[in-house]
RNA sequence: GCCGAGGUAGCUCAGUGGUAGAGCGAAGGACUGAAAAUCCUUGCGUCGCCAGUUCGAUCCUGGCCCUCGGCA
């Protein structure tokens, strides 16, 4: 079996040997949904000239705009040759650009990120990356070093029928480290170890890493206590309810996309799709699209909690106040940061 | 009022004469090409109340209380 694998293109694998430029300077605003991430970066976008690049793993898919959270009036529009996303005049990259049966990964959002960040940083603007899904901003500033084997659709499809202790024994064989570096319970990671292995002939766990940083990285995240956050989501969900996210579904599904589309396993979709496939009433699915979308907050504040680079500030305001500095910092090449280097 | 079913973890329920489990939820955690995904860890609760039988009852017997059906 043979295959073919991306060629050297990864961001970062080479450059300019012996000249010494500063890294590109990148805002990121992270942290759980109905944080306020996205009103923040457009007051930032507007304040310090920046253009925004989204991190966002659901509001990349076109159509599927009020349920993801995209900026409420924002959309695609034809700038000079070609379109782009914008919010009252705000360039955004990565969004609303995927039709919602496709699927995007990690290493593809990594690889245009970093396009879009020295795009943008050419053009003398700031790139402020906005987004919840930490794996993509992670991938972006620790500059992951992502094994290049593509997804392999026949290759998982064969594996199917294996149960998971076939396919540990079977990775196990060809990866030893994977016994202790891979979560050998977790059946999408053993197999994703089991098909880098298969389509590159080498283990896994020696071709994941991180390699020197790309960009200069500032994170910044709203802390909102616990109830206040929980409070917000509640509010969120039923403001997107009243503002036709119900209708939104309708209208997809007369587009054709089916009902397990990529796109339509975002939150609420699911939920509110049962509402109108006429299996629950309506308050129930709205009452399990809070739920699910809380307990989604949960794990990306587990995500984010461990990160010590990240910047929590109590509102906009200190953000803002934040940013300037960090902004006016400028020139001084930055030391490498710490919290990047003794994580492996 | 009569007949039937039932009262066990926050919820839905399983179960046994030797003081009890599952799913969901909740809390915490992981995370390198599906990430709004996927996965891991954590369960003493008066087993409705009272009395009896028994070495021992949540499980058997009797009474009581409550819930849900059906009949009046």
């Amino acid at each position: 079996m043979s295959v073919r694998v991306r060629a050297g293109n990864r961001p970062g694998s080479r450059g300019p040997v012996g000249t010494k430029r500063a890294l590109p300077r990148v805002l990121c605003i992270v942290g759980p949904t109905s944080s306020g991430k996205t009103l923040l970066g457009i007051r930032l976008s507007r304040v310090f000239d920046g253009e925004i690049i989204n991190a966002d793993a659901r509001q990349v898919f076109q159509e599927f705009d009020i349920g993801t959270g995209k900026p409420i009036g924002g959309k695609r529009t034809a700038v000079g040759a070609r379109k782009m996303y914008l919010f009252e005049g705000v360039p955004h990259y990565l969004m609303d650009f995927l039709p919602p049966t496709k699927t995007m990964t990690v290493a593809e959002w990594q690889e245009k990120a970093l396009v879009a960040v020295k795009g943008i940083t050419k053009r003398g603007k700031l790139p402020i990356v906005v987004g919840g899904t930490g794996l993509y901003i992670q991938s972006l500033i620790d500059n992951y070093r992502i094994p290049q084997v593509p997804p392999q659709p026949q290759f998982r499809k064969a594996m199917e029928s294996k149960s998971l202790d076939e396919l540990v024994k079977l990775l196990i064989r060809v990866d030893p480290d994977a016994e202790r570096l891979v979560d050998l319970k977790n059946p999408r990671r053993v197999l994703r170890a089991l098909e880098v292995a298969t389509f590159t002939g080498k283990p896994f766990t020696k071709q994941k890493g991180a390699s020197k940083p790309v960009i200069d990285p500032f994170l910044i995240a709203i802390m909102r206590d616990r109830d206040e956050l929980r409070e917000r989501i509640n509010l969120a969900v039923e403001a997107y309810v009243e503002a036709g996210w119900i209708d939104e579904i309708r209208k997809v599904r007369t587009l054709g996309i089916p009902w397990d589309a990529p796109a339509m396993t975002s939150i609420g979709y699911r939920e509110l799709g049962a509402y109108i496939r006429g299996e629950c009433p309506l308050d129930e699915a709205v009452k399990k699209t809070k739920d699910a979308t809380w307990q989604y907050a949960k794990r990306q504040l587990t995500w984010f909690k461990r990160d010590q680079r990240i910047h929590w500030v109590k509102d906009e305001d200190e953000a803002e106040a934040l940013v300037k500095k960090w902004v006016s910092s400028k020139k001084k090449n930055p030391p490498p940061h710490k919290a990047s280097a003794d994580r492996a």
